[in-house]
RNA sequence: GGCUGGGUGGCAGAGUGGUAAUGCAGCGGAUUGCAAAUCCGCCUUUCAUCGGUUCAAAUCCGAUCCCAGCCUCCA
């Protein structure tokens, strides 16, 4: 496989350090609010990364971590009077529940950082010995004039970072650029007894503390969005190669950002898409393809047509699913994926060109009349399906899925009527239940084995 | 200002030197009682702009313009 790695700016042959356990740390969400539709980027396209890791060796560690420990989350359990788990726990089922519907698999290790204060405290005292970090006022600061590698992965001279930067600098940071690791907590603010007083950690060092304890000290790739390149990434960069005196990351992997109509999500602006809404009239199938529809690490827009392509397309290859649903596929047929298919995945995700692959499939399903072809198409359509999280679900399924009240009994009952309007050439009557039915924005399809029905989405 | 992505036909979206994948939408045809689905064909000399290199450029080089992101809240 070859990636696009951040840090060289280049795309290269990805050779993991340990074949037979492969190791993935993602930044997952902070859990203070809903998550939206561009926080479900990244564990979307690391789920597709991780499918295919696994596929291509012998084990994989994928840990994607849970922030419930940050002054948002304070913020918010503050204002409703709980506690930070309340607030935390809660907006954490909200996040699995949208992962679900995005057919997102469950990562090996999701760990909480509340969970590892401890592995936190030992990380801040490695640094502090190590001459990486200082004491002032309460706080645990990272030195970061001590370490000459800073801003390599951001591109940017530690020099000139806060050069017309908009914020007031502390006055107990020996240098401009310095940053927390641990910082006092007042006696109303959730906080954990420390070498360094009771305190709450700062926001980078818990990733350095978690991706160390359940993956190593040298990981094979770390992902997340392009804003977290700089500083988190940046960040977390430094304190893990100073606290373990060893490369942190081998492979960076930064995901684009997702636009709303050619605009960056913001509550000023008001377009904040929160995947919970926008489950309400789209199925998560559709969510996905069309966060899968663009190459990762380009912009996405996020636009109603984008969501009605999407749709479109899934009714192609559901389409092509469906006049194969009497076809058998024996269990020990093989891997039937199309070289053009698996190529384009192996190219740094080449998701749109891959996905090209599958749609001449369909076409060759659509039109092959020869059952052992049907049978590899068919194979060839769901493993590779496998890999993208997609086309798993029954053809009917996905066709009957996705309206209003829908009640198939009394659609059953209208097209069984239709039928026989239509043995009796009583046209007018056919057609006046096939607008009935398209009111309720069932399409009606007469087959050469009958008549079926779907959703118009 | 610095850094990072990106600008491809109506739309989406591949394509890093050899003459624009693929999908959607639209149009014409086949099929159908009529549709839908499906199939066939057409929309497709043009790749932000301007120069340059080359037998050959969407692809390389230079300059310019535009969009988005980051520059210590941010997926």
């Amino acid at each position: 496989m070859k990636f696009y790695n951040t840090e060289t700016k280049a795309k290269t042959e990805f050779v993991p350090i340990d074949s037979n356990n492969v190791t993935v740390y993602v930044c997952g969400p902070t859990v203070w609010n809903h998550a939206h539709i561009g926080n479900y980027r990244p564990p979307v396209v690391f789920d597709v990364l991780t499918r295919v890791l696994r596929s291509q060796f012998a084990g994989v560690t994928y840990a994607r971590n849970i922030t419930d420990i940050d002054d948002k989350i304070n913020k918010a359990a503050a204002e409703q009077g709980v506690d930070i788990s309340v607030i935390s726990e809660r907006y954490t089922e909200f996040y699995h529940q949208g992962l679900e519907a995005l057919g997102v698999l469950p990562p090996d290790v999701e760990p909480k950082v509340t969970d590892h204060i401890s592995e936190i405290h030992q990380k801040i005292q490695a640094l502090i010995d190590g001459g990486h970090a200082y004491e002032a006022e309460g706080h645990v600061l990272f030195d970061v004039p001590s370490y000459a590698g800073y801003g390599a992965l951001s591109r940017r001279d530690p020099d000139e970072l806060l050069a017309g930067a908009r914020i007031d600098v502390a006055s107990y940071k020996k240098s401009d650029g310095d940053f927390v690791l641990w910082k006092p907590s007042a006696d109303d603010q959730p906080g954990w007894d420390s070498p360094w007083g009771r305190g709450r950690p700062g926001w980078h060092i818990e990733c350095t503390a978690m991706a160390a304890t359940h993956l190593g000290e040298t990981i094979d790739i770390h992902g997340g969005g392009h804003d977290l390149v700089f500083p988190h990434h940046e960040n977390e960069r430094a304190q893990s190669t100073c606290a373990h005196g060893a490369k942190f990351v081998n492979y960076w992997m930064h995901n684009g950002f997702v636009n709303v109509n050619q605009e960056k999500m913001s509550k000023s602006i008001g377009n904040v898409l929160l995947v919970r809404d926008l489950l309400e009239h789209a199925s998560g199938e559709a969510i996905r393809y069309v966060l899968l529809s663009t190459h990762y690490r380009a912009p996405l827009d996020w636009t109603d047509e984008a969501l009605q392509q999407a749709n479109n397309s899934l009714d192609r290859f559901y389409g092509a699913l469906r006049k194969m649903s009497s076809i058998e596929v024996p269990d020990d047929i093989g891997d039937q994926k199309p070289q053009g298919f698996v190529d384009a995945m192996l190219d740094d995700l080449n998701v749109p060109k891959a996905m090209a692959e599958l749609f001449v499939l369909a076409k060759k399903a659509n039109t092959s009349d020869s059952n052992a072809e049907l049978v590899k198409i068919k194979a060839a359509l769901l493993q590779s399906g496998e890999w993208l999280g997609l086309f798993q679900q029954d053809p009917d399924a996905w066709f009957s899925s996705g309206g209003d009240n829908i009640d198939a009994e009394q659609i059953d009952a209208l097209i069984a009527e239709r039928s026989k309007a239509q043995a009796d050439k009583n046209w007018a009557r056919a057609d006046q239940i096939r607008d009935i039915l398209a009111e309720k924005k069932i399409v009606v399809e007469d087959g050469a084995s009958g008549t079926s029905w779907r959703v118009e989405k």
